[in-house]
DNA sequence: ACGGTGCCTATTGTCTACAGTAGAGCGGTC
DNA sequence: GACCGCTCTACTGTAGACAATAGGCACCGT
């Protein structure tokens, strides 16, 4: 059996230094599996094989599943086996839609920022992002994108709705991956910029302001090619996806 | 070993008639436990002996743990087993905010009705908390309550939105269990009146008056006397919950 | 008498093994 | 030749056993 290297770092809880438990690092493989596209999307995965892969046990492995079925990354269906979640247009709508609450909804818990130091949190990623962009790293990028956004969510100090926004963000992710063939994104200036601004305006203090421009700095990224790629559309998510291309048009 | 008798409904999956998995009927008897106030936070849950009380064996308990902790129901800490999440005025923050939030954005979403039978749900769970406060039969009338709350959720068609909604409503019912011998919630007229105003304007179809009257609708009853029994305090909790107070004096 | 250290027990984390079921492949029958 | 039923296999669901750790307790040293 090979042994499991526990290389990343524990999912939520544990003092640092600790070696992450065996559901932490599965769940957290799985998760780059999918999200990097090694596992397709109605793609039938077998416990057994899993688990080998892994240098782990069923038992739990099992329970990463769960946690990643929770988490809508994975479909169980019972007796039947995971597979990842093939994501409808529907689901798309439903992300952007949840997405776009929780951004404003910390905004207006959070953004006459109470606890300065927890801006620190955003300039420091907005830094690496920056950096990213002149690298031209894209990976990179993405990642501190996301912590970025994490961030601003974070300034809220609501753990629940930072959590939530975590969750909801490995499926925008989800959907990203599920694009990286039709994706061509190289705008780093203008994002950064964005961003900048965004910041700029937290920093300010106006919440109305920062929702205006979050409402206009919608990432289109992640829509761009998804319908053809999709089924299961119903008029509601068609319907909200022309409402977003007009908004975003004037980026 | 006493037969684990497969009463309560599946968690979410599976089709109608096959037996729900031990995993599912766990979570709901732990779920039911704590909301129930047999299992108190703080108190240290050992896996023997609840895997023993439940009929079941270990890993299908460690699993419902796991769900049940995501849930915000538990408190796992690792190496030293897991309690009952123990909840501060924070956390009653959190709860109440979200809670407030997501059931705007299902109004915002779904409230000029599209699928006429939808709204059937509603009425019908109206109908069962008004029977329920006639009988003068208060856990029947929660539980309807929450159905009816989360069938106005539900008008959105947004099903991470619902299933969030939903496991909030879990912590709701724990902040109230925590508050139950406080409690004293006879206003089952006047709250029946104000739900049945609610579905009034719901059927209506003007998402501004709905929002309105959520606002001033929230539920205080779990927030009484909640104060005195919570640690952990923050400026903005305190802050918070007095304009609570202020918001709903006129109910 | 008090603090430190080592053992010991109970509990968590994990693994291997067993039972039951669903799907696939094959043969038989109409 | 096509359709239905059976068997057989592989996987999921569950159980019981093993390993490792953390907290408690007693004993020893100072």
């Amino acid at each position: 059996m090979s042994s499991p290297v526990h290389d990343t770092g524990a999912g939520t809880p544990g003092p640092p230094g600790t070696p992450p438990s065996l559901v932490d690092y599965a769940a957290n493989e799985i998760r780059r599996m999918v999200l990097r596209g090694t596992l397709v999307p109605g793609e039938r995965i077998t416990e057994p094989q899993l688990s080998q892969q892994l240098g782990i046990s069923r038992p739990p492995l099992r329970e990463a599943l769960r946690l990643l079925e929770r988490e809508g990354l994975l479909l169980q269906q019972p007796r039947r086996g995971v597979t990842v979640m093939p994501l409808t247009l529907h689901d798309v709508y439903e992300i952007f839609t949840l997405r776009r609450d929780y951004e404003e909804l910390a905004v207006a818990l959070g953004v006459p920022v109470r606890e300065p130091e927890r801006l620190q949190r955003c300039r420091v990623a907005l830094q690496l992002m920056e950096r990213a962009a002149r690298a031209g790293d894209e990976v990179a990028w993405s990642e501190h994108a996301f912590e970025f956004h994490t961030s601003i969510v974070a300034l809220s100090g609501h753990r629940r709705l930072e959590r939530a926004y975590r969750s909801l963000q490995l499926q925008m992710e989800l959907c990203m991956t599920m694009n990286r063939q039709a994706r061509v994104h190289e705008d780093f200036r203008g994002d950064a910029a964005r961003h900048r601004r965004l910041l700029d305006l937290v920093e300010a203090g106006d919440p109305g302001a920062v929702v205006a421009e979050l409402r206009v700095h919608g990432d289109r990224t992640f829509l761009d090619g998804i319908e053809v790629r999709l089924g299961g559309h119903t008029e509601v998510s068609l319907a909200w996806l022309e409402q977003v291309r007009a908004e975003t048009a004037h980026r």
